[in-house]
DNA sequence: CTGAAAGCGCTTACAG
DNA sequence: CTGAAAGCGCTTACAG
């Protein structure tokens, strides 16, 4: 035989017609179960597999999702966050699970993105990872909301659908930092990131830690925040800056951990311990958070459910089921950087 | 119009057939430019794309290309080895570079490989990426070549088919740890990690090791070895047991980056200074490497270039070209855990 | 330059 | 329980 088999070969083989072969595979109730041991036998020797686009082409579906990750501006070739790459993986893990493949493509997010997969049928489904300008972001999720597509966004909200989003629980994990803080007496504080409409969940951080220290009557003045985007780079020159005016602090808030491993580096370079100077904690808790030195202190996402609970919500939107905005509870992490 | 727009659609809203829509949105010369055009817009209106599930059925290939990450057996939900995450983003690039979809699968090392992507038709070609034990890595190898799957191997070899290996000069890397110790003259090292063909990479590394010292006279006791697969936790142990039995020696030489971390908290919690007394070589230079205290020294293999390669020679592959061993060349990169 | 038609390999409604 | 047949939406050889 010259190529791969069809369930026409092994029909052939198997003395039966080809729509029984495809019963057969499909394990169809209606086949006689003699049949379906001589057709399996066949096609295991003649090491078949069904056709996937023959079969998605007729059932109008892919068993496939496509996951789309946007990288941080700046991205140069090999810098993802790592704290995607962890999502990324335990999405890949809950796809296995429900019977679904991954595909996978990373984007940048200034180009057009590449969000055809469901209009090509090769996936039913799309999901959106990663950081961007929340603004821009807005237009784009509603064109796919206007051609119907299925897909969920992990941090970002979709203006009125809020089934389409599973974040963490921003405004909480920011006041866990701020609690941390004022147990530890540390409240004449920084924070460093994005705390505009541009950057949602970081604003979401913000709040939260300001609201949290207001709870304990400590007031949070707006030029204690540095801009930064999340990268270590962009970190280490928020905190350099800040350093450089003057300003006076005992405590910094990073909006994510790439952000506080680079305001530890500054810190350090300017000669201020950490974390008997300035108290630092992060968010994220990615592995590099308990390398550094000193290990870092920061606010735990929980990725593995993320992930699932990102595939759980999709697959339940494919099947047309009602879904329900998603919020993660964070956790706090206390290591040596602060005290 | 319900669903989805057909070609069909395209030609009676454009006016033509569906044989001239489909040559129009593939470009094709035959076509007059004024068609084309009135083709595409009619085309973008509607929102349309090409269905992949067809056009994959009717021309016998994907455009897609499978990634199988194997992870090692201790694999508890989260924890990949950074490095396969690194390749893994690595890949991806290269693929979209290529206008390739990349599907990504993780498997159980123990389990069924779940490598009948290309046997589906789903992907063009498999990249199998992971340690694992090589030993019973090569019979399923051997049965992806009977089935005629074109794949390439990251690390491990293929009998008789070094063409279908990408890997890292593992050899060469470890002669350069070698020279980096005989030159800071701290020559009484200890390996650790499998050196046996269980695990080819790390064997090589350690051979590179041994005949670099070897080189400048320094004789190597296999004593000095210590068993360890490719985690922290794994380093860790290995480095206390040889603590705990009392051998000496003033370097160590880890088979990954990974492992090298475990050392190093073992030496330290040991009350052995690293670099003072131990100086430490890992392999890999994952980002932790430089967050680690202290800053590891290593073995820096290239992922970006390896994900290029493993791409451009499996494409090639498919394109029935002929391809060949593929080495790269490692650097080493000195921080501050060797002095 | 364009169209009518065949066929890629399946799944499933229909008929028995 | 099984088979013959239609049809999923394309691409491309063939004919003009």
């Amino acid at each position: 035989m010259k190529g791969k088999a069809t369930s026409f070969d092994i029909a052939h083989y198997a003395g039966v017609s080809q729509s029984t072969v495809s019963r057969a595979l499909r394990n169809s109730p209606l086949v006689n179960e003699e049949t379906k041991r001589r057709v399996r036998e066949v096609a295991r020797e003649l090491n078949y597999k069904v056709d996937k686009n023959a079969s998605n082409l007729r059932t109008q579906q892919s068993s496939t999702l496509a996951c789309l990750l946007f990288e941080d501006p700046t991205g140069d070739d090999s810098q993802i966050n790592p704290f995607f790459l962890n999502m990324l993986g335990s999405i890949t893990r809950a796809c296995a699970k429900e019977g679904y493949d991954l595909l996978v493509s990373f984007q940048q997010i200034s180009d057009d993105w590449r969000a055809d997969y469901e209009d090509s049928h090769r996936a039913d489904g799309i999901i959106l990872l990663g950081y961007g300008d929340y603004v821009d972001y807005q237009s784009r999720l509603q064109r796919l909301l206007d051609n119907n597509t299925k897909f969920v966004c992990w941090g970002a909200t979709v203006d009125g659908r809020p089934d389409l989003t599973v974040k963490c629980d921003n405004y909480g994990g920011g006041k866990l930092a701020a609690e941390h803080l004022v147990q530890i007496r540390r409240t004449n504080a920084v924070f460093i990131g994005d705390a505009s409409n541009h950057s949602p969940e970081f604003f979401d951080r913000y709040k939260g830690f300001r609201d949290g220290l207001a709870e304990h009557n400590v007031l949070f003045s707006e030029r204690n925040i540095a801009n930064a985007i999340s990268t270590e780079m962009s970190g280490y020159h928020a905190t350099r800056s800040l350093i450089a005016n003057n300003v006076k602090f005992n405590a910094l808030f990073a909006a994510s951990d790439l952000i506080a491993i680079g305001a530890i580096k500054a810190l350090q370079e300017a000669g201020i311990n950490v974390p008997k100077e300035v108290s630092v904690i992060g968010f994220d808790n990615i592995s590099a958070a308990s390398y550094v030195s000193p290990a870092l202190t920061t606010v735990q996402q929980n990725t593995t459910l993320a992930g699932q609970m990102i595939v759980a919500n999709l697959l339940n939107l494919i099947r047309g089921e009602a879904v329900e905005s998603t919020l993660l509870p964070p956790k706090l992490i206390v290591r040596s950087s602060t005290s």
